[in-house]
DNA sequence: TAACTGTTATACTATATATATAACAGTTAT
DNA sequence: ATAACTGTTATATATATAGTATAACAGTTA
């Protein structure tokens, strides 16, 4: 795990904690069914709040990245995390529309701006993946 | 002006106000030199208080979105949107790295995600445009 | 028994969002 | 000149979010 707070961030620590847990997956360095830190843990180990912990970890399980046992504790999901369904492709277009219209009005063409999905998606990585 | 807030938005309305405005010029519906509505004008319209409006136009001023002259008004900027520097792109990848993340875990992959990126670039308009 | 697990509850601080007034200085039209 | 505008600034208040600090509960594991 390694994990890095930045608390200058505009994002929330908690938003941060989500956002590098789901690249850590997408990046194939975490998989399905390995084990993530205990809330205490991890919180000790950043140094933040063992709630701050928590609540990314309650929205990494509400959408299904992680899975959280009583007694086996925090763990990827083993059965791979579900696969996208409409109202979710529907909020990626709301966050992804805005984005879209300030590059434009700022001459980032369309070609630049797939380019530069391309290049992100690039890398990570599917090898050996689990889908 | 057709501007629609959502009060029960997570967006902060002075948010939704902004990207409103960018997506009516990234649509050429309004372009360079149009004037905008008076802070207080807008916010009455809108039935919002003139400061959320006031924060919106402070934040598109500094973008180099619009002008706002003491005795003309609010103005789009008549030289153009000033275009994007190596800053913005910068911080375009670092909102766009977590979507891709998100997404590509999610199974959507590379070329869903370009298609729906050049479907928002289609629906935006440079004829007659100015840039 | 002791040390851990996730979970829940309460309390507190700080910041962000939005509103409500009020006032100031400068235009513009009557 | 008066009245009606303009953006701007200041102050105050209410609410929500973010983050922290403790404490406790029920269950597991060594």
């Amino acid at each position: 795990m390694f994990i890095n707070i930045d608390l200058q961030s505009d994002d929330p620590i908690y938003t941060q904690l989500k956002n590098q847990i789901i690249a850590s997956i997408a990046r194939n360095e975490m998989r399905p069914g390995d084990g993530l830190p205990s809330v205490r843990r991890l919180a000790a180990d950043l140094g933040i709040n063992l709630h701050t912990v928590n609540k990314a970890y309650q929205q990494l399980k509400q959408q299904g990245f992680i899975l959280i046992h009583r007694q086996k504790g925090v763990v990827i999901n083993p059965e791979g995390i579900p696969a996208a369904d409409e109202q979710y492709r529907e909020s990626l277009e709301r966050v992804l529309s805005p984005l879209v219209a300030e590059s434009f009005c700022k001459g980032i063409t369309e070609k630049e701006f797939t380019t530069l999905c391309q290049k992100l998606f690039g890398q990570l990585t599917n090898e050996g993946g689990w889908r």
